[in-house]
DNA sequence: GTTCTAGAAC
DNA sequence: GTTCTAGAAC
């Protein structure tokens, strides 16, 4: 392997944040965007929904992402998905489908557990990366993020390269085989699924 | 994360 | 010629 770019000129590996990459921390505290809060956590609309509902449930506690994430923070993972569900549940979602989970790789800083309706209809999906990260493995199960939490201290995470792949994978339809040929292809599809 | 747009794909 | 996507953004 040879040396990574960054240690060939010298710069330091540790990433920083650009402006925004911080934005959750404004959508938290915007009182128009909030959706439900208590002494743990608050809950917000995204601000660019990928479905016809999509929340994002964020800790008040001051947690990067899921590698800042230690033992002690399972029972915040507990009420993070009980939220959630209490979310998923309310009645103006009624008969809709919700799933839950953690991006891989997530751009924005804040940890944040999107809650978001199975039919990935919205206009602000518009990319490969923006499908494949709701419904690839790079969409990671809260149960499994926070079982590996608790068995070995860390959240077990795909590889760099592994979620590269993931982004890359070929278009699918999420709920039958279908194959499209591109990203109008495949949103025009998903409405005979609606 | 989004916006913009050059050039690939058709 | 038009549609679509991938990469830069100081």
């Amino acid at each position: 392997m040879g040396k990574r770019k960054s240690e060939i000129e010298g710069n330091t590996p540790k990433k920083i944040k650009p402006h925004w990459a911080m934005g959750l921390m404004d959508a938290m505290k915007d009182p128009k965007n909030i959706v439900k809060s208590d002494d743990l956590v608050t809950v917000i609309k995204d601000a660019y929904p990928k479905a016809e509902f999509h929340y994002l449930v964020i800790p008040k506690e001051d947690i990067s992402n899921l590698k800042a994430l230690n033992k002690d923070h399972v029972e915040l993972l507990k009420h993070i998905e009980n939220i959630a569900q209490e979310v998923a549940s309310l009645e103006e979602h009624k008969n809709k489908i919700f799933k839950f989970g953690y991006h891989a790789e997530p751009s924005m800083a804040h940890l944040h557990l999107h809650v978001i309706s199975d039919d990935m209809n919205s206009s602000c999906v518009k990319t490969k990366k923006h499908w494949n990260s709701f419904n690839t493995p790079f969409f990671l199960n809260p149960q499994d993020v926070r079982e590996s939490l608790e068995t070995d201290g860390k959240v077990s995470l795909p590889t760099p390269q592994q979620c590269k792949d993931y982004i890359n994978t070929p278009l699918h339809c999420h709920k039958c085989k279908y194959e499209p040929k591109h990203m109008p292809d495949l949103k025009k599809h998903i409405l005979t699924h609606l």
